[in-house]
DNA sequence: TAATAGGGTTGCATTTTAAAACCAGATTAA
DNA sequence: TTAATCTGGTTTTAAAATGCAACCCTATTA
């Protein structure tokens, strides 16, 4: 049967995994934010099915994570650029990445080492944090319920 | 043919996808940060057909995101824990939580308000900062090649 | 003018998926 | 103590999704 999509999900989680949920779609945004932007870039770099590429980043362009801009003087010439809320997805990607480099690194090279172009610095660990930055487990976190004042010891746990 | 696999490729976001890059994957992760600890449980909250959810808890303690508990007096009961690998997907649940509700904003209902146990105070948006906690954009960013000392303009951008 | 690059679409065989039926060992209810 | 139910699965079946190769049409280049 048909997959399972999560669009009208009250999750939003399921609702943004609806979205770039599926093997290819996050890959086709990392290297969006690589730089790739034509057809042939995507497909050459990710070795993905020619039909496939086409379905998702129609499917991207139709989520407004992409947008497909003529480039051609004479038409039939496309890029396809990251959107605001497709840039969005950094932290997500490199969240991704810093957990691949940590659980399952490279057997053979070094993790890419990314860093603060004004100062040369490598960028800190993605981190749930509290308002003075502090960085929070799971454990360290509550769902307010409408209409609640306080922080309460016997919450159900957030995700 | 078959779905392509990452397990081996280079690129550390293709492997982590590889492990909960799925439709189903992470939500079942982000189910056991909600507290489900039971098959039905997981089966029951996420709608998912048994012998998908199966395949994903076998899988996912494969990768060793989950551990399989035998909880039964006699056998035969089982919980599913998120081990230390798998609690460390919480900065990314989180993200994508964040990225949901900003771009994709359940209609009828206010996003989830996620609070410092300590404090009460709302938590951070999810983001990649610098060494001194600011944070930084895609354009902020730059990979260092081996033996590099500094920053320079004309790198290319990361991911 | 022919060859080739860009951006696809179509057909086909193979996998995955979802749903429902089935199963077997505990546990609970009558 | 026997039947019903709970738990954690496996099997079967049909619909989709995937990957590959072949094809198409429009520029551009040799």
């Amino acid at each position: 049967m048909a997959r399972k999509r999560f669009d009208d999900s009250s999750c939003s989680v399921a609702r943004a995994l609806n979205e770039v949920g599926d093997w290819w779609s996050l890959l086709v945004v990392l290297h969006a934010m690589y730089g790739a932007r034509r057809f042939v870039d995507f497909q050459q770099e990710l070795g993905i099915a020619r039909n496939i590429l086409c379905d998702r980043l129609t499917r991207l362009v139709d989520n407004e994570v992409l947008k497909k801009v003529d480039v051609g003087e004479h038409g039939s010439r496309f890029e396809y650029r990251l959107t605001e809320k497709g840039r969005d997805l950094f932290p997500i990607v490199i969240a991704l990445r810093q957990w691949g480099d940590k659980w399952n690194p490279a057997p053979d090279q070094p993790p890419l080492d990314l860093r603060d172009r004004a100062t040369g610095r490598p960028i800190r660990q993605v981190a749930v944090q509290n308002a003075d930055g502090d960085s929070l487990t799971i454990r360290d976190v509550f769902v307010r319920d409408d209409g609640e004042a306080t922080p309460r010891k016997d919450k159900k746990q957030a995700g």
